[in-house]
RNA sequence: GCGGGGGUGCUGGAGUGGUCAAACAGGCAAGGUUGAGGGCCUUGUGGCUUAGUGCCUGCGCGGGUUCGAACCCCGUCCCUCGCACCA
């Protein structure tokens, strides 16, 4: 770690630079980022979204707003409440994590309190996050759930005011579930069927003439208008249930399901497979009357272990058909069976799967791998781009993929149908048990499926900027898909509902509205506050301007305590900008914008959200088993926080993941170190005249300041770090390449430099701003402003012109392998063909590329008859031969003259600079504008 | 399956209709330099071309639009991330 660094940390801390409090009349930034998770150390990629948000804090402070940006600790959930029960248990695997992370271990046993555990990691975060000199305002920290009894109130508060708003309910949601452990089996859990998600199906409810009834569970409810037969898989043994009171039959597993998914179950006897063939059932929909056929692939795992055939569209059912034909037993039965097409779909006439089956030779039920393809062919079809015909009721003419939903819920209403939930794929937990889909019921739920709701935070949205705009749709589809979400649960750490107690609030429910409470964080962490006097009223008072008669008493502060705290509230809201990792967009970055428009009028709802990526480390993503995390710890210690934040911001932008690289990081040393030391050259320089060279470095800066700034105007660190870093950098190294240093000039690069790196390398800044000899900090001072009267886009112009020559010079001379120069000429082209130049540019910005001979010959430069046109034919043939910027022969001569004495030296021979016109080279007609003619001898 | 983001040198990645393919960073190679603590600077880094400042090839693959396409359109292949109780 620098030395430095530590200094300016220090400095910083002492003069309060970091403290945010309104100022009347200034404007204010309002920044933030989660509060993070702290159930272990920090490691580089937890610092990255941080130091993002802190790069934008400081270049909104040098932009002379009172910038806001604080850290609190999230602590709700159930990690750091597991490990706590695992150290309390005496789990060894539990204890060597904690040793392997580097935690003292004599300490370790304390953490079976979730607190002790918090505790220390708070204070590895806070330590780190010193070190890493973030321009935080410290005054305002917190920490989360019940542990803390003050933030406790806050979230109690906001989910009381959440149901009054009717914006909390109860429900019931499907999970996948393992009946042995009892347990929700997370992604993380499973041997098998990680990315399983749960899909439902729809049953329709056949039924024999007994009245039993034989639920068919499909995901195309809108087929079973064309059923022809049943199917059983005769070597299961199915189950006879009573469920809501009625006879069923379905699958052993299928029984179990029912139970876990709301049904009222109760097991009656067996049924075999085989005692159900060849009976007939009720189709509710048609009312027709359907055989029952036996199927090898009907599984019993299954929905519920039968299946309806609907073989017109269905490639296993008109299989399975065809595989019967070969028994002689079912041949009548076969005989009445006539396919009914439902779905009119491009490409497809009559019997889609009779056709697919067809094409890809299938030739029978065993046919698996074929058969799972033809289906998907055929389903995706349909769905896309098919209509229901004639056959389908009350749905003909209309889209499929219109009307599911609405054909299964009048399916339902009809009591034709009830739904049942599968896993997209079978899913096996760690304990090798086979789980599948449960219900749970009397769930607490935000009810983010609400439509006002949902519209106001799409209205929102639409006002916010965010950073990259790429991410906007992705934002716009997040909540447009929104469903309810569960907020509560009864393990882990956090707050309880305020109305149920036996459940805790969970942290993606919790963390919505907190940036409201930095505000209050002050005061409470000062003492004005205590838990008492957080009750309901407060908080609306203070936050929702609720202003009720007696409520300071009530409260137990003075009235003009409160009126402080809601007038500072009023002064820093809204958030401007939060500032957070790309897996957060789906759901709390939502959640954060729904519920700010829940609470608070539009003036208070949030402007901006800035995402960024993961870091990875040399290339690789970082992982518990590559073992290849960066501890914090670790590399601040070895390259400091400057060269830490610039590698990181150096790689990577908007949605892309920034990559460390250490050799990346030690580049960065190297080259402040060699920066800090260049200073130096100001001694040895003085004042002068500005020449061409200063005057390209002073209009570069510009450039550069200009850049800087709106790169990130739009948060985009890596462009900006390019131009106020790597691009400040290469015009200083050629600048002092030419060896004619200006004081004044070097002076002012310097200044300009040191206030523009701020945002990216902080302590580097005030060390350069030191060793021009500043008296105050520069963060206190301001940011740079492009100065009219240095920019030149002429000197730029001019100087690459130059560079090119020489460029082309040297190519020349390489390709002609001749050592040494006796005498260059450089011939410039003379004005009449800078003027059809110019016209010739003229002719493609209006769009007349194609008549651009005639454009050209139709203008006054015509006088200079066939020469004119021949050129015009040159750029008519290649549009990129036209320069876009034309200096015209005097100053392309003046620039050549005064760069004389650098070209000899540079090539070792005399130079000689000519127009054209007047000289006698063959060569020199081929001297194009912008494009000397150069004879080398 | 649904939804997001992508496919460009040796590498990370710029560039979304012409000025300009490869900015910037990193490799590698050559040269220079008292720098000797992972050094600094310059030049080169697709092919062809010996008067030439040009030509050809090239931006996942195949078509198309255009005087002109990495960029726009159609098709196609591939990679990657998220899909809810995991923070």
């Amino acid at each position: 770690m620098k030395l430095y660094e530590r200094k300016w940390q220090l400095i910083w801390e002492k003069e309060k630079v970091f403290e945010a409090d309104p100022v009347k009349g200034k404007k204010k930034f309002f920044i933030t980022f989660p509060y993070p998770y702290v159930n272990c150390s920090p490691h580089i990629g937890h610092s990255y979204t941080a130091l993002r948000a802190d790069m934008m804090a400081r270049y909104n402070k040098m932009m002379g707003k009172v910038v806001l940006y604080p850290q609190a600790w999230h602590l709700t959930g159930e990690p750091l409440m597991g490990a706590a029960k695992r150290i309390m248990a005496g789990d060894d695997k539990q204890f060597q994590t904690f040793k392997k992370a580097g935690v003292p271990e004599r300490i370790i046993p304390s953490f079976k309190d979730p607190k002790k555990m918090a505790s220390y990691f708070i204070k590895e975060w806070d330590k780190h996050f010193h070190k890493l000199g973030m321009s935080t305002d410290w005054r305002r920290t917190f920490f989360t759930t019940r542990l803390n009894k003050c933030y406790n109130r806050f979230v109690t508060w906001q989910f009381l005011r959440l149901k009054d708003k009717k914006l909390v309910g109860k429900g019931s949601h499907p999970i996948i579930y393992c009946p042995l452990c009892d347990s929700p089996t997370g992604s993380h859990d499973r041997l098998k069927g990680e990315n399983a998600t749960i899909v439902e199906h729809l049953m329709i409810h056949f039924r024999m003439n007994d009245g039993t009834v034989l639920p068919a569970a499909t995901l195309r409810p809108e087929t079973t208008y064309g059923v022809t037969n049943m199917w059983i898989n005769p070597e299961v043994v199915y189950v006879k249930a009573k469920v809501n009171d009625e006879e069923w039959i379905v699958s052993e597993q299928a029984f179990q399901k029912l139970g876990s998914q709301g049904y009222d179950v109760e097991l009656v006897g067996e049924v075999k497979g085989t005692e159900l063939i060849g009976k007939t059932v009720d189709n509710p929909v048609t009312g027709d009357s359907v055989y029952i056929f036996p199927a090898s692939f009907v599984k019993p795992e299954n929905s519920t272990g039968i299946v309806m055939s609907v073989p017109s569209h269905a490639p296993y059912d008109h299989m399975a058909l065809e595989d019967l034909k070969h028994e002689r037993r079912f041949k009548k039965k076969l005989d009445s069976i006539v396919y009914v097409h439902l779905i009119d779909s491009p490409g497809f006439d009559e019997h889609p799967a009779v056709r697919v089956c067809e094409m890809k030779g299938i030739i029978s039920q065993q046919d698996v791998k074929k058969l799972e393809n033809a289906t998907s062919i055929v389903y995706r079809n349909e769905f896309h781009k098919g209509e229901m015909n004639k056959n389908c009721g009350s749905f003909a003419g209309k889209k499929v993929s219109e009307s599911k939903e609405g054909l299964i819920k009048y399916f339902e209403k009809k009591g034709w149908g009830s739904r049942i939930y599968e896993t997209s794929e079978p899913v096996v937990c760690r304990c090798t048990s086979q789980t599948h889909v449960k219900l749970l019921k009397n769930q607490w739920f935000i009810k983010y499926s609400n439509k006002a709701w949902k519209k106001k935070t799409l209205k929102c949205l639409s006002k916010m900027r965010i950073y990259p705009e790429e991410a906007r749709k992705w934002f716009e589809n997040a909540i447009k898909n929104m469903n309810a979400k569960a907020c509560a649960r009864k393990s882990g750490l956090g707050t309880p509902l305020p109305w149920d107690e036996n459940w805790i609030i969970e942290p993606l429910s919790d963390s919505t509205i907190y940036m409201a409470y930095y505000v209050i964080a002050k005061y409470v962490n000062s003492g004005e506050l205590k838990e008492n006097n957080l009750v309901p009223e407060f908080f609306d008072y203070v936050l929702l301007n609720r202003k009720k008669k007696g409520v300071a008493k009530r409260v137990g502060v003075k009235k003009s305590l409160l009126d402080k705290i809601r007038k500072e509230f009023e002064y820093f809201y809204p958030v401007d900008m939060r500032s957070s990792g790309k897996d957060l967009v789906p759901h709390h970055l939502c959640f954060f914008v729904y519920n700010h428009v829940a609470f608070f009028p539009e003036k208070y709802w949030p402007k901006s959200i800035s995402v960024n990526g993961w870091v990875t480390s040399e290339g690789e993503k970082m992982s518990k088993s590559l073992g290849n995390f960066l501890p914090l710890s670790v590399v601040i210690e070895e390259f400091g926080a400057d060269a830490t934040r610039l590698a990181l911001f150096d790689t990577a932008e908007g949605l892309d993941d920034p990559d460390f690289r250490k050799d990346n990081a030690i580049s960065f040393i190297k080259k402040m170190g060699r920066l800090l030391e260049e200073v130096a050259v100001l001694k040895k320089s003085k004042a002068s005249k500005l020449d061409d060279m200063d005057k390209w470095l002073l209009a570069r800066v510009q450039d550069r300041v200009e850049k800087t700034s709106s790169f990130l105007d739009s948060a985009l660190n890596r462009q900006a770090l390019q131009e106020a870093f790597h691009g400040m950098n290469s015009d200083l190294i050629k600048y002092l390449n030419t060896k004619k240093l200006n004081k004044k000039v070097l002076e002012y690069f310097f200044n300009v430099f040191a206030r523009l790196m701020v945002p990216f390398a902080p302590h580097f800044s005030e060390e350069l701003y030191l060793k021009l000899g500043k008296k105050v900090l520069v963060h206190n001072s301001s940011w740079p402003k492009v100065e009219k009267k240095f920019v030149n886009k002429e000197i730029q112009v001019l100087v690459d012109y130059k560079d090119a020559l020489m460029v082309d010079v040297k190519s020349i001379q390489r390709l002609i392998k001749k050592d040494a120069i006796d005498l260059l000429t450089v011939v410039v082209a003379s004005d009449w063909k800078n003027e059809v130049a110019e016209c010739a540019r003229k002719a493609v910005e209006k769009g007349k590329f194609r008549a651009l001979i005639k454009e050209v010959m139709n203008s006054k430069v015509k006088r200079y008859g066939k020469r004119a046109a021949q050129l015009a034919q040159v750029y008519a043939k290649d549009a990129n031969k036209i320069p876009s910027v034309i200096l015209g022969s005097k100053k392309e001569l003046r620039i050549l003259g005064q760069n004389k004495n650098e070209l000899e030296k540079l090539f070792g021979c005399k130079v000689i600079v000519e127009l054209d016109d007047e000289s006698g080279s063959e060569k020199a007609v081929k001297a194009l504008p912008m494009k000397p003619s150069i004879i080398l001898e």
